[in-house]
DNA sequence: TTATCTTTGCAGCATTGTTGCATTTGGTAA
DNA sequence: TTACCAAATGCAACAATGCTGCAAAGATAA
């Protein structure tokens, strides 16, 4: 699926905007920061362009956000399938790389008594395959 | 323990910011935001302060941190135990509650080929047993 | 009590994010 | 194609979280 018909189908008008950071991200195979999405994309944006561009696609279900100790803030493509309840995200203590890892899933732990899951996310925060070479 | 026992296991100095702080948390059953310990703090500390103090604490392993949704920051009173790997930390998605779950513990998805972990975070976010009856 | 080292308060700055308002742009109907 | 309207954008201002440097105040040891 290309970035028009992804605005398309959910009726979204299709900005220049918009079309340049999903197409950044349809190429990135990882996560991408604000300022990665700002080197990539041809053509200036102002921030707050792109904060309202980041809620929209949120909004529509078409990427998401993942933060990493506070202050790290990424967004990848969603899966295109059905709303899932697990999250699953890699952080890379040494280049900084995010990844989703769609196909993982984890049993929740027992809740206290009376508790109610709707939403459960797991960061994993380790050595991706080339930093574990690396050193 | 008291909150003169823990400053002193950690060789740091007693001062009154500090014993506020851990003496807020010691009474607290969950974790506290900034703008609560503020308010239950007797005595006002400017910002910089809290913000040293609690990397201060948390240096120490007294305390972490725990973020939620980026914008949502909360501390709360470390296991006293050993340095645990695995985080589990449950969000109250209508009063905005955050529980450490101590004792619960999950397994984590396998990684992709050559990726390590080193430390876990795991976030449910739901209703609390008492949001759960309210509504 | 004094000397020394640590902590604190203040000012200023950075990052992430939001809101209001005027201007521009995209989609559509004539 | 042109004109129009709703939606999106840019700009300015502001909020929350967090950091750094420096001078003043506090804690501890001698």
């Amino acid at each position: 699926m290309n970035t028009q018909e992804i605005l398309q189908k959910h009726n979204l008008v299709r900005t220049s905007c918009r079309q340049s950071i999903i197409g950044v991200m349809l190429s990135a195979g990882t996560a991408v920061s604000e300022e990665e999405i700002k080197g990539k994309v041809d053509g200036t944006y102002d921030r707050t362009t792109f904060y309202r561009t980041f809620k929209t696609l949120i909004g529509n279900g078409i990427i998401h956000k993942i933060v990493v100790d506070n202050h790290l803030v990424k967004y990848a493509l969603s899966d295109s399938g059905m709303h899932k309840s697990h999250h699953v995200h890699f952080y890379c203590n040494r280049c900084g790389m995010v990844k989703c890892l769609v196909g993982a899933d984890f049993k929740t732990p027992d809740l206290p008594e009376g508790y109610i899951e709707m939403e459960t996310e797991l960061i994993v925060k380790g050595f991706c395959s080339h930093c574990n070479l690396v050193i």
